[in-house]
DNA sequence: CATTATATAGTACATCTGTGCTATAATGCC
DNA sequence: GGCATTATAGCACAGATGTACTATATAATG
C-alpha cells in the first residue's frame, strides 16, 4: 500500500503517519512539503494508492496542483486534507473529482475508516457539507413572520398580485413588506431576495 | 456488538448480516420488517449500537417512524437504508440527523467502511448529494451557451440592461434569450426561472 | 442550395415592480 | 400614556419586465 502524503506542517505530517499506519501493515509512506516535490516523487515511483493532499499548500496549493497529479498518476484516488470546513470548498474539490475531504479536525479514527472506504472505491464526504457553511460569520438575518412568508412565494416566483391574493391581503400591502424584506436582505430586487434567500437558508429550496 | 435491522425485503436483510458480520466477531444483529416490530424489539433491550432503517417500509416508512426510534434509543445512531439515490432525501434525511444514508447500490466492502466510521462517531453521506438528483428521471433541459450564460444572471438578481451591459449586447436581445429561457423551463418570470434553474442544478448557486 | 438553429436588434404595448409618500390599527414595552 | 414595531392599505409615478411582432446574419446540417 503506497501512499503519498503531501503537507507543508511537519508535526501534521508526523502524526498522520502514525495514524495511516493503522491502516494496514505494508504501508509505505512517501512524504513531501511542496506540489513540486510531490510531483517529483510521483515520477520516480510507480503510481500511488492514496495522495493525500493538503489544499493550503504554500506556492502551489493543492487545488491548483490537482491536474498535475492527475497526470503524472491518473489511478490514485486524490483526498484533500483541509483545516477549513467551508463548504463552498468542498463542494468545489468534489466536483473537481477528488475521492475525499477530510477536515483536520476530524478523529483519527474517523479518517482511517474514510480513508479505507475511499481505498475500496467509495467517497467521503464530511457532512457538513450539508449546512449553509459557517453560521458563525452570518450575523443571523431576522425577518418578521409575513416577511418570511412573502419572501418564500417571491422565491417560488409568485407576482405580487398572487402572493396578495393567497395571503387575502392588497397587493400595496404586499409591496411594503417586500420593500422591507430588500433592505433586510440588502438587494434591489426580488430575484436578488430569491437568491440571498436560498443562500442564507432563511427558506428551503424544497417547499 | 447490537445492530438491530429493520428492512421488509428478507432477501436483502440476509444479504446485509452477512456483510455486517465482517464487521466485527461479536456482532449480534436482531432483525424485523416493520416499525412497530422494531419499537417492541427496542422495549425488550438495553440499547442497540446501531440501527439500519429503510425508509421504504410499509405501514409506517422510516422516514415517519424516525422520531419514535429517537425516543426508544436516542444513543443508537440511525442509518437510513435506501433503494433511492434521491439528493432531496438524502438531505431530508441527514437534516433529520441521521448519522448516515446508505443507498442499498453501494458495494458490500465500502458499506462496511461506511458503518464503521459511523460507529466511530463519523456520518456518511453519499456523494451523489453532489449531483442535483437523478439525472435519470429528468427530461435534461438543454439551454443554448447564450441561454446558460444569461440564466445565470438572471439567477443572480441581474436586470436585463445590467445582462446587456455585462455581456455587451442590446437589452432587447437579452429579452428574446430570456423568453426562449422561460420557454425552455415553462416559467412566466425571472424569479421562478431563477428557483427552476437552482432547483435543476442549472446554474451553481456558488458562483 | 435550402433549412434549421442561434444570436443579434428593433418597435410597440400592456403589465409588473419598486419607491416615496401618507395613514390607520394592534401589539407590546417602558 | 407615549413609543416602537408590525401589519395593513392607498396613491402616484418612473422604470423594469415580458410579449408579440419583424428582421438580419451566421453557422451547421442535410
Amino acid at each position: 500500500m503506497k501512499i503519498l502524503l503531501v503537507d507543508d506542517h511537519i508535526l501534521f505530517r508526523d502524526g498522520l503517519k502514525l495514524v495511516l499506519k493503522q491502516i494496514g501493515d505494508d504501508v509505505d509512506i512517501k512524504e513531501c512539503g511542496t506540489c513540486t516535490d510531490a510531483y517529483a516523487i510521483i515520477r520516480e515511483s510507480e503510481g500511488f494508492d492514496l495522495i493525500l493532499l493538503d489544499v493550503d499548500l504554500p506556492v502551489i496549493s493543492g487545488m491548483e496542483g490537482l491536474q498535475e497529479f492527475r497526470k503524472l498518476d491518473p489511478s490514485a484516488p486524490i483526498v484533500f486534507l483541509s483545516g477549513s470546513d467551508d463548504h463552498k470548498l468542498i463542494r468545489k474539490a468534489l466536483e473537481l473529482g477528488v475521492m475525499g475531504y477530510i477536515p483536520k479536525t476530524l478523529s483519527s479514527e474517523i479518517m482511517i475508516h474514510a480513508l479505507q472506504l475511499i481505498l475500496k472505491g467509495g467517497r467521503y464526504v464530511p457532512d457538513n457539507i450539508l449546512k449553509g457553511s459557517d453560521e458563525l460569520k452570518r450575523p443571523k438575518i431576522t425577518l418578521t413572520a409575513r416577511q418570511s412568508e412573502i419572501l418564500q412565494l417571491i422565491t417560488h416566483g409568485k407576482a405580487n398580485k398572487e402572493i396578495a391574493k393567497i395571503l387575502g391581503i392588497a397587493d400595496n400591502t404586499v409591496r411594503v413588506h417586500i420593500s422591507a424584506i430588500f433592505q433586510v436582505l440588502k438587494v434591489n430586487n426580488r430575484t436578488e431576495a430569491a437568491f440571498a434567500a436560498l443562500q442564507e437558508g432563511l427558506v428551503s429550496p424544497y417547499e
